[in-house]
DNA sequence: GCAAAAGTGTTGCTAATACACCCATGC
DNA sequence: GCATGGGTGTATTAGCAACACTTTTGC
């Protein structure tokens, strides 16, 4: 425990963000948006040439959350609507021959923005559902973030940030069933958002649809804030 | 972002823990149990004398969740019932001159174990309520627990961890009453729990009470598992 | 018997669900 | 007009909080 042995440890941060993607693997008709996340490819040892979430070591004067945001972007170009850390990993094998601890985050980018993506030989969008092996426990980890994603879209109010500046009430509920994976009653769900008061009405509508045009939506930032605690905004 | 700078960042895990002590600041007649927690004073630079969360630096071969427990054996002799990752912090200004990245873990202890544990110059129990000026970020790290535990007392199953290994329904009542922090119905309290399925019936009774004697029952252990997603256990 | 807490039963309220139905637009 | 999703109303149900009531012990 003495200071050589205390600098032998690494110290990593890295993200995993999701976006919501129109799935067209399965040919035209279906086009239900699902879940997607961007993963680099390493260039080097150990696991080179296997994908990885995007991050890097920490800097040392910047913050956590901060080191998520700037790796995020040095790599993909994104920048995340909404970021929360979401755990330590620390075992002794999770890299092999170096010991590397690795704060994670995980990020919401909004549709608009995830189209905006740098993508390029080293890096590429996978469907959070159909990952390879990757490099670390980085599967372990986007199985984590994807529990904390469903958990939180029940009880609290982020779908928005998968989404544009403005949405209909339909889009937010695409976006709770693609995440929670069921069919919600589009009346139910209507009352359970307005019930929230984080909705704001636009007074504007969405035009060019085959039907009644629906109200478009923003969402109001000033309501919740209360949601993790005594902890300050990242 | 050169190893020099990377090896600037230092790496420390801290624990919070919490026990249940039935409080006596207000004479007899009360003895309502209250959330205690064990801080160790420090004795160098920086915030020498004041008190600090038990900790220390990350050893080269050790877990994050095994240097928690070894820290808190070392500094307090405690052994938790309960151990949870809490948060990394890693803010700039939370400590004078150097950078500290503390990952930071929740415990509980049982009321037998508290009454065991260390206390001298440099250890001493107070209350969660009213605590003094803690060294660096330790007080926002302290109501960020407390926030979390009772959080996580409402919907999962942990009180049990406060108790010793037998306990009444009444003593687990008491414990959701102290930290929740309200009178909770008996009789409904009663129904929660047994449909909980957490709860075994020992076949055994409390006797030498002034009344009816009441079930002992022992926690199952075989039945929760998931609640803190696909992590494994620590 | 009496006090006190263990333990059971019942009622009423609230909130989530299921589903019937009307509305407004493009074609 | 007709098809389609937007949007509203309402009945049913499950879960929970409140509280009356019975049981079993020590004194």
């Amino acid at each position: 425990m003495d200071n050589t042995d205390r600098a032998s440890v690494g110290l990593a941060v890295s993200t995993v963000i999701f976006a919501l993607r129109s799935d067209d693997r399965f040919g035209a008709e279906g086009a239900v948006p699902t879940l997607w996340l961007p993963l680099v490819r390493r260039i080097r040892e150990p696991f080179e040439g296997r994908w990885a979430l995007p991050g890097g070591p920490l800097g040392a004067s910047e913050g956590l959350a901060d080191a998520a945001r700037r790796t995020l972007g040095d790599t993909t170009g994104l920048a995340p609507r909404y970021l929360e850390q979401l755990y330590a990993f620390g075992d002794l094998d999770r890299s092999p021959a170096s010991r590397v601890v690795s704060i994670v985050y995980w990020a919401l980018v909004g549709s608009d923005e995830a189209a905006r993506a740098t993508v390029g030989q080293n890096v590429r969008w996978f469907a959070a559902d159909e990952l390879p092996a990757l490099a670390f426990d980085h599967n372990l980890i986007v199985e984590y973030a994807l529990w904390r994603l469903r958990n939180k879209m029940e009880y609290s109010r982020i779908a928005h940030a998968l989404l544009g500046e403005t949405f209909t009430l339909a889009q937010l509920r695409e976006v709770h069933e693609a995440v929670r994976g069921k069919r919600l009653d589009p009346a139910n769900f209507r009352r359970a958002m307005e019930s929230s008061d984080s909705l704001v009405d636009t007074g504007e509508r969405l035009t060019g649809t085959p039907h009644r045009p629906p109200k478009l939506y923003r969402y109001d930032d000033s309501v919740d804030l209360a949601d993790n605690g005594p902890l300050p905004r990242s």
